[in-house]
DNA sequence: AATTAATAAATGAACGATCATTCATTTATT
DNA sequence: AATAAATGAATGATCGTTCATTTATTAATT
């Protein structure tokens, strides 16, 4: 492994200056000027890594979710039973979003913005496809109803992202007791 | 009751303009001038009216709001038992939402945008304190667990949030009995 | 090593486009 | 004629993007 060049650099300064100014000021009201300036490069370097200002916040919104993704899905024990690994998902999907202030609201602001053209939904294609699996194996085993997966999906991340919201807001504060009693809420929904 | 003053009329203008164009565009990239030809006014007429472009777009979040509220709580019966009144209020929150996408779609972005300050988590004030009502109301007959309000509200609020956003974006349609079962799933997940 | 040439990387002032806001002027109403 | 309502061109500020210039790096030569 060389040591990291320049560019790997640039573009690591370049995102966490975006996520840090993008919470106070808005992700929309960044300027390429104060971005370049916070991440300590000039506004015509960014132009040599992205084509233009879209291209490097799709580019971050990538990069954070497969962030995410890793999060949540590295450490997944693939052997545990299915209601094990459905509570495992959902506070690891959860911590990650509460650990993450600027993450978790840089994907909720572009995932609402005109921007992503309604590709995000909810979960990211690899989380969705986890919790795909993980309900066809849970309804073979007669462990959950019989549902659309959609409203499944709906609940859950809704319900994650909502309680979030409102921690990251100031209105309350996610404990570990809370999370359990939510996840058990969900889990109690679904269940046969 | 008088004739609609000119005034009137231009303000009903205005929102029908920026909600119809909002959606398109997105909010945030709205312009006064577009607004102000798609309401059929000129744009130095919309200034009579609102101080800024901040003014006009938080007075049309409080109107949608107040639309909102009004469409679920004005044909709420009073009289009838806590099971049904929750599947009421869900089942009339889900069909504003989705029978109005330019509502809906411009709630959403307002409130993920830094122009709200986290003063809107989820419900409105009035919609808030009705399921504050109506939970403190269940859990004296004993129908429902104690839990703390901010996880049954993200639950409820987030689930329903995330389903017609699939919806809108068209990945999937929302019918009557994909309502019925989530109402049920969340009614499941917090009754004792 | 030292010097120079050649190439690549980084810069940021300048350009042009966009847009919120204003206000002198026009149009409508009393 | 006097007053009020509405107009939209003009203004000034902001910001994305470019590219001529500068700075750093590498290679070549002595």
């Amino acid at each position: 492994m060389a040591r990291p060049s320049s560019k790997e650099e640039h573009i690591k300064q370049l995102r966490i200056a975006a996520l840090e100014n993008g919470l106070e000021k808005g992700f929309q009201n960044l300027t390429m000027a104060s971005v370049a300036k916070e991440a300590g490069i000039s506004v015509g370097t960014i132009y040599l890594y992205y084509k233009n200002k879209d291209e490097l916040f799709a580019s971050l919104f990538d990069y954070v979710q497969k962030a995410c993704d890793q999060h949540v899905l590295e450490s997944l024990d693939t052997k545990i039973g299915v209601k094990d690994k459905f509570f495992y998902l959902c506070e690891s999907l959860c911590l990650f979003y509460l650990k993450h202030p600027l993450e978790f609201t840089f994907i909720e602001q572009y995932s609402n913005s005109s921007l992503s053209k309604g590709l995000f939904g909810a979960f990211s294609k690899d989380l969705e496809k986890q919790f795909q699996l993980l309900y066809k194996e849970s309804l073979s085993e007669g462990v959950v109803q019989k549902l659309p997966l959609v409203t499944i999906t709906s609940l859950v991340h809704g319900s994650i992202v909502a309680l979030v919201k409102k921690h990251h807001l100031g209105h309350t504060k996610v404990t570990k007791k809370m999370r359990d009693q939510l996840i058990s809420l969900m889990w109690k929904a679904i269940a046969a």
